[in-house]
DNA sequence: CGCGGCGTTGATCTCTGTCAATACTTGTGG
DNA sequence: CCACAAGTATTGACAGAGATCAACGCCGCG
């Protein structure tokens, strides 16, 4: 673990609000892994023994239905972590995780950071903090999902991706086209489709890169929902 | 505070894994209030200064977007907390907070709390299990709101709100069904359509008392997701 | 009695899922 | 270097779910 990944590490909610030294104490021992795509983290319903903090590359959270289906709950990129919540809810995951680019993955033992919130109950509330941010996002993707259209869920999705909040830029796509229907809530041909809907507001796709002649467009756009003024 | 109200308090995930005294210490203090319906508890951005445990009564959770839509995100009854993870966020609601019939609240101080954890370590162990409880419902809700049909969805409504898991059985319907439509994701004339669907599984309704013939039908159709047989 | 809120019903339309066919990319082996 | 196969993306035709708009019935209330 370099300086780069330590730059990493303290910039999320769990780990930056606590002392260096405690950080310290929490991860030092714990293994930097290299993952392939595909890889297996978890299984919805296995003892949660850690948790993960993304370094670099792609992990898809996913709820397997009896017959075969599957719904993405989140994707977690560089910086952030995930099912550290599940290591307090009767020790299981309520997800599965796979690996969907090659990463780097922090793996942290649960048993570990439980002790030390023992000894040091301000972690306890990094941890709720973390938590309440993946509430925070959780409830706005059940927002997202219920009110605004596919092409809106999808420019809502390039905003998020964008460096920039206003003006041209050119977005690549993190990964599968297929993978981000889904966690959008919609099928990759009504993805496709809706990209074609797009086009009337700047974007044109090339592969994986995405050319948007103004994101502010795309912002308006994503806000629009309907324009019938009812004064309530 | 009555005996029946501490069984309510007792039976939350947040105050449940507590010693008696360690609860009795934090909510003691704390005011139990009445609270009409459409009472505002809280705007979304407004600083979190406290959370709430139902004791009777129904409260929804919602955000307003810029045009004047309102979302609902949750609906808490007897014996659930909500916005206590807001807490610990930047210290804002992430969403607003209304009383939909005439309910009784416990409001719980967040200083309080926060001085209370750092001196009891085990009291962050169990907050955090409830931020993880509540975290794995709004990703349940999110899966069945993408892969279940509408009478699906209120199929499930229904036998999450039935107290018995077979036989026949009366609900009645909490709050109103516009707002049990919103909740569901869908429009009040879908809602009142999905519920003539379920009528062959031997629901019928009448005003806000739905009889059901046998509520293990309900469990299965709210599961059946496709039934196509694909050997996989 | 008339009015307003809520719920239901009907007709129609739009969006998205499904199924199928067709590129396009990438990788493999001859 | 090319042929072929497999995975991925796009496009088309179609069907179904749910939204929308509108009308009507029901009930409580002044």
């Amino acid at each position: 673990m370099d300086v780069r990944d330590w730059q990493i590490v303290r910039s999320t909610p769990l780990f930056g609000a606590m002392s260096q030294d405690v950080a310290q104490s929490i991860i030092g021992t714990q293994p930097v892994r290299s993952y392939e795509k595909q890889t297996q983290l978890f299984q919805q319903g296995e003892p949660a023994t850690c948790f993960f903090l993304v370094l670099d590359g792609w992990v898809k959270l996913y709820r397997s239905t009896p017959d075969g289906h599957e719904v993405i709950v989140g994707v977690f990129k560089r910086g952030e972590t995930f099912a550290e919540a599940a290591i307090f809810l009767g020790g299981r995951y309520p997800v599965s995780a796979e690996v969907v680019t090659s990463a780097r993955l922090l793996r942290v033992d649960g048993e570990i950071l439980r002790r030390r919130i023992r000894e040091q109950p301000d972690l306890a509330l990094s941890m709720l903090a973390s938590a309440s941010a993946h509430l925070k996002l959780l409830v706005e993707q059940i927002e997202k999902i219920k009110i605004l259209s596919a092409p809106q869920r999808i420019a809502d999705f390039l905003v998020g991706l964008s460096p920039v909040r206003q003006g041209a830029t050119i977005i690549e796509l993190p990964y599968e086209k297929a993978l981000i229907a889904n966690r959008l809530g919609m099928k990759p041909e009504s993805f496709s489709r809706a990209l074609v809907k797009l086009r009337p507001l700047g974007i044109s796709v090339d592969r994986d890169r995405v050319t948007v002649a103004d994101v502010q467009l795309l912002v308006r756009f994503a806000e629009a929902v309907d324009r019938e003024e009812e004064g309530f």
